[in-house]
DNA sequence: AGCCTACGCGCC
DNA sequence: AAAGGGCGCGTAGGCT
């Protein structure tokens, strides 16, 4: 195994090391270095599996690759090693390898892993991409904000690696108790519960009419003959309906998902050892957001949140961003009257207050029509209140959305860039608004609303981002203990000796204090995170 | 059989 | 006048 040398530079001599993990152990005791690799999802858990302690800081070659490349607006541009540096070579770039799980490759600068081809020294080579990705930060437009979304990227990349293994705490006996209540007991061989099939005659019955409840096309039809003419099977389009197979439907909707993505196959496959393991995909979505692979992490119904149970002397310190997007919108637009309505605990009660004469559900309303872009209804009508009273907050959204819709691209608060619209996608007709329902301008209004929605979700993302750094810096500071084990937008989950939650629970606070910070300088506008020390995660709510 | 899209629903 | 953002993942039903 080779490790640069301190004093080694681009030209310098690399160190041969049996142990790397040892060294690497030596190494992070003995000061704060940030390591510089390839790709953290690979190279750290290979650490990890080999004994090496938990890294406080990184530079990750690929991810700081995607921001950099979204930010030159060459979002589309292979991402690894191998293609950053045969940019840097001017050689052909190769393709990037198709992301995949975890492996077991055995070493932490394999060429072929990253692309490079056979004549290129591995570590020359992410030397000299990594100096050239400095030089590219430091001459971004704003290289404080750039640094630190790299700086958050990366260190977002070693706690997606932690969590995955660490996992979130998962009571399969509360999960089998809850399904067997709405289920009734598993059946043999994976079959269908007898809850949903006896559901699913009696649809038939009342419908007088063989159907197959998960088939839209099958029940459309059925319900017309009944007399009920509707424009899809959707749920809340059921709820209004009178017919008795509408509510069997529907229950058979709400039981047959359960069994389907979150029953009893769904544990087999994705929890073990009291432990559901997720894996966490940073810069899986352009705004910055997480996704994950497997197991659909980001969507843990609520109704199964009381499997969530930490292990005996623990708790679960869940904390979340209460109405982080619309604080965002407040802090970056600097609107005088938002900033006020988000420096209050509830935003849209003083939002009703001040604008939409105590209505708090019309202020919500007519908010959110503002970030995504609705106008249909009543939105329309909400969204002119809103330009009126804070036309700093809806000139940035309605601005974000003009540049979308002429094909521009977006930037985050820290510089993360919306991708431009593909030709397929998009084409720019802008020269004929009369034809005002076109396909194209249609295509371009849609384009508009997701760059207005850009702004302020990866706004909020990197918030979120430099949030969970902060939060993984001082819980290393408590101790080895207490463990990140979830994270979702806008939300976090620490597993926790007792004893320590309520140091968990100031760390918390002390991490979105510091995000808000360093995100957004020195604003009024208040990030406030709910946080509850719980045993079960059903109780945070 | 595998691949693709449409639909629908869960989460934020 | 009208225009609701981002995901993952399940089934159905068509295609190769």
């Amino acid at each position: 195994m080779r490790l640069l040398s301190e004093d080694g530079g681009p030209a310098g001599p690399s160190l041969v090391y049996p142990d790397l993990a040892a060294e690497v152990s030596r190494r992070e005791a003995a000061g704060s270095p940030r390591w510089v690799w390839a790709a953290a999802d690979e190279a750290y858990p290979w650490l990890l599996d080999r004994g090496a302690p938990r890294l406080a800081r990184c530079h990750d070659v690929k991810l700081v690759e995607g921001l950099l490349l979204g930010h030159e607006g060459r979002h589309r541009r292979p991402r690894s090693l191998g293609a950053a540096w045969a940019r840097l070579e001017g050689r052909p770039e190769p393709e990037d390898p198709p992301e995949s799980g975890a492996d077991d490759q055995p070493v932490l600068f394999a060429a072929d892993r990253h692309r490079l081809p056979p004549d290129a020294d591995p570590l020359t080579a992410l030397v000299a991409v990594h100096a050239a990705q400095q030089r590219r930060i430091a001459g971004s437009g704003h290289p404080e904000r750039m640094r630190l979304l790299c700086a958050a990227e990366s260190a977002g990349a070693l706690a997606a690696v932690e969590m995955g293994r660490d996992g979130l705490p998962w009571s399969a006996r509360v999960h089998d108790d809850l399904l067997t209540g709405l289920l009734g007991p598993r059946p043999a061989g994976g079959a269908r519960p007898a809850v949903l099939g006896d559901l699913a005659l009696r649809i038939q019955d009342a419908l007088g009419a063989p159907v197959n409840p998960d088939s839209p096309a099958q029940v459309l039809p059925a319900f017309a003959r009944a007399g009920v003419h509707l424009a899809s099977t959707r749920s809340h389009e059921l709820r209004g309906v009178e017919h008795p197979a509408a509510a069997l439907l529907l229950r058979y909707k709400e039981l047959s998902r359960i069994h389907a993505a979150h029953g009893w196959a769904w544990r087999e496959a994705w929890v073990r050892d009291g432990r559901f393991r997720p894996e966490y995909v940073v810069g899986g979505v352009v705004s910055g957001r997480w996704a994950t692979r497997g197991g659909g992490a980001l969507q843990i119904p609520r109704l199964l949140r009381s499997a969530v149970v930490a292990d005996p002397g623990h708790r679960l310190v869940v904390a979340d961003a209460g109405q982080l997007e619309p604080r965002v919108l407040a802090a970056m637009s600097g609107d005088v009257g938002l900033a006020r309505a988000a420096g209050e605990g509830d935003l849209y009660a003083a939002l009703a207050r001040d604008a939409f004469a105590g209505d708090r559900p019309r202020a919500k309303i007519g908010l959110l029509a503002a970030m995504y872009g609705q106008t249909s209804g009543e939105a329309g009508q909400l969204l002119a209140v809103m330009r009126r009273r804070f036309p700093a907050a809806l000139a940035l959204v309605e601005s974000a959305a003009r540049t979308g819709e002429a094909g521009g691209v977006v930037r985050s608060r820290l510089g993360r860039t919306s991708p431009a619209p593909s030709a397929d996608r998009f084409r720019d007709d802008t020269a004929d608004p009369d034809d005002g329902a076109s396909p194209d301008r249609r295509a371009a209004r849609s384009w508009g609303r997701f760059t207005r929605n850009f702004v302020i979700q990866a706004s909020a993302a990197d918030w979120a981002l430099a949030m969970l750094a902060a939060l993984r810096r001082r819980l290393a500071g408590i101790g080895p203990e207490p463990r990140l084990v979830f994270f979702q937008h806008d939300e976090v989950i620490v597993h926790t000796p007792a004893e320590l939650a309520g140091l968990v629970a100031d760390a918390v606070t002390a991490a979105g204090d510091e995000a808000r910070r360093l995100v957004f300088g020195p604003v009024r506008v208040l990030f406030p995170l709910q946080t509850h020390v719980v045993e079960c995660y059903a109780d945070a709510k």
